[in-house]
DNA sequence: GCCGTTTTCGGCCCGACTGTTTTCAGTCG
């Protein structure tokens, strides 16, 4: 079984835990969570770069000790200083410092002074008041705890990006009518566009922090208040998203901007940077000595460092700020790039609009050309098409191309990938459609071996064009498959066909270091809708996002170009 | 534990807020 570099970045996360837990050098421990966070960000699985006896590509924060301790998690799947360390220290405290109010040092305490060895314990000492003769724990941290083991922490939910922004934009909404409010921004990694998010984070520049404090307990969705102070408050709302609002003024809003998009490594690379130059940056701007000299945009904080402004979607501290500053940032594709979409589906299917009733909402949402790609019928989904519906529903599409004007309906299908390759509709069918979406659709759990097998067999057949949601990830749900993504890519790009990035919010798949594959072995991206009623058109714009994350520019990507083009490159996948 | 146009030691991003404290430690982002 391979070793995925998220479970080398887990055992490295587990060593920083355990090592301030034991009250090590916090400079050591800053080593190890550096190190976890530069392996996630990696596009491509260590392990199989080892096996490909590849050179060892320099990563960054893995220096000898770190590099001979990922050969070793990957040679025997094991990692002796980390076993070492859980003998040291009990399994049940790492736990206890996802507890609000719960640092490495507290943790420690409880465990010294009252033998607190889990959350069991905690439980325990928390209702005998034991914890109330503990030196640093006084009557509120005491409560926080409480009532932090009460609630079983359903505060630790990720959001989905989409579902999140119901609640956050019209909070948003609210304050930029806020008197003396001048600029909101909802900024954190929700601006980032990542798929989920963890809370909301929203600067505000205002004249007044206290009108916006004010304006703020006037707003009936807020069910309870973490933290209030004059430049910070922390909030949740009734749905349970948690909001952290940060309040500046005009000459500092851009420095806020930056810092609280973040991410985090980003940011402190950048503060790196400035330290190289004799610049300080935090929140409230860039500092000579102690003059500001930047900081009322984010342009003027880049600028200071020489550094043309990057957009959040870039931000991961993956290449980005080496890019800027050598002025080969990538022009990335934007919503109004796109052209066309190369997925939906109809009530013929699953969908829940008419075939007209799609291809209105897709020319209203600005598209030239909308593939009908509706489910076929062998693969146990409702209402799938058999070949008498398909002739139909094709039937339907020619006639339907006759009257339309501004927008062309192309004929495809959503075909189900079989367990072993094949596909599940007749190949005189297949042959007379435009375009061909092959899907996995069950047997998820198959080996990496026979699952990358099975869809090198079903890209292989003739008329295959796409591959669907190529991870069948649901976010949350269900992990992504065992697949040799790279591989596939590579047989993607000889054959050629091409990948798709599922604009659903569940899926969003490809993710946004898959992309950055696929863009580097030049493989074209379909970012589509898989739309299944009118609306859903509008889920383009979360799958912008993502690609934008994956650093796709609007040539890498396929509905960007024109019919006329597109219908030249799917043709070119029929072999 | 990593890293280096101020290098092989001595730094490592930086500030807000809370609670428990009389000047600050711990946590958090």
């Amino acid at each position: 079984m391979p070793v995925h570099n998220e479970e080398i970045a887990r055992a490295f996360d587990e060593m920083a835990d355990l090592l301030s837990l034991q009250d090590e050098n916090p400079f050591r421990i800053l080593a190890y969570r550096r190190a976890a966070q530069s392996i996630r960000g990696q596009r491509r699985e260590l392990a199989e770069r080892i096996a490909r006896d590849e050179e060892p590509e320099h990563i960054a924060g893995i220096g000898k000790d770190l590099a001979g301790k990922i050969s070793e998690l990957i040679a025997t799947g094991r990692l002796r200083a980390l076993e070492r360390l859980r003998r040291q220290v009990p399994p049940g405290l790492i736990e206890l410092m996802a507890i609000p109010g719960l640092g490495p040092k507290r943790v420690r305490t409880l465990f010294t002074e009252l033998k607190v060895r889990g959350r069991a314990d905690l439980e325990r000492v928390t209702k005998s008041g034991a914890l109330a003769n503990v030196a640093g724990f006084g009557p509120k941290l005491i409560a926080q705890i409480a009532n932090a083991l009460e609630m079983q922490r359903p505060e630790d939910r990720r959001w989905l990006r989409s579902d999140a922004a119901r609640f956050a934009e019209p909070l948003a909404a609210y304050l930029r009518e806020v008197d003396g409010v001048d600029e909101v921004m909802i900024a954190g990694s929700y601006r980032r566009g990542r798929d989920t998010v963890g809370d909301i984070d929203i600067v505000v520049s205002a004249r007044s922090a206290e009108a916006v404090g004010a304006a703020l307990h006037r707003y009936d969705e807020i069910s309870s208040w973490a933290a209030e102070g004059a430049k910070r408050l922390t909030a949740q709302l009734r749905s349970g998203l948690k909001i952290d609002i940060r309040i500046g003024d005009a000459a500092s809003v851009g420095a806020a901007q930056h810092y609280f998009t973040g991410s985090k490594a980003h940011v402190i690379r950048i503060r790196r940077l400035a330290q190289e130059r004799k610049l300080k940056i935090n929140e409230y701007g860039v500092f000579r000595g102690r003059r500001l000299i930047a900081g009322d945009t984010e342009e003027s904080v880049f600028a200071s460092l020489g550094l043309p402004w990057i957009p959040a979607e870039l931000r991961e501290d993956r290449g980005e700020i080496e890019l800027a500053s050598a002025g080969k940032l990538p022009v990335l594709v934007t919503r109004k790039d796109l052209r066309g979409d190369l997925h939906a589906h109809t009530n013929a299917s699953d969908g829940r609009d008419d075939l007209q009733a799609m291809a209105l909402a897709a020319r209203a949402a600005g598209l030239e050309y909308l593939a009908i790609t509706d489910h076929g019928s062998r693969l146990g989904i409702l209402h799938g098409l058999d070949e008498r519906r398909m002739r139909q529903q094709m039937d339907a599409i020619d006639r339907l191309n006759e009257e339309l004007v501004g927008l062309k309906l192309l004929k495809g299908i959503e075909v189900d990938i079989l367990e072993d390759g094949a596909l599940a509709l007749p190949d005189s069918l297949l042959a007379e459609l435009d375009l061909v979406i092959g899907a996995v659709h069950g047997h998820f759990d198959l080996s990496e071996s026979r699952q990358t097998m099975r869809v090198l067999r079903a890209m292989d057949h003739r008329a295959f064009s796409i591959l669907a949601h190529p991870s069948g990830r649901l976010i949350g749900e269900r992990s992504p498959l065992a697949l040799d993504f790279e591989r596939v890519l590579k047989v993607a790009k000889a054959r050629p066909c091409f990948v798709e990035l599922d604009s659903q919010p569940k899926r969003l798949d490809l993710d946004d270091l898959r992309c950055r594959l696929a863009c580097e072995q030049e493989v074209l991206v379909s970012i589509a809708s898989d739309a299944h009623s009118v609306q859903q058109f509008d889920y383009l714009a979360g799958g912008i996002l993502q690609a934008r994350r994956g650093w796709l520019t609007p040539n890498d990507v396929l509905n960007t170009r024109s019919l006329a083009e597109v219908r030249r490159l799917l043709k070119s996948t029929i072999v």
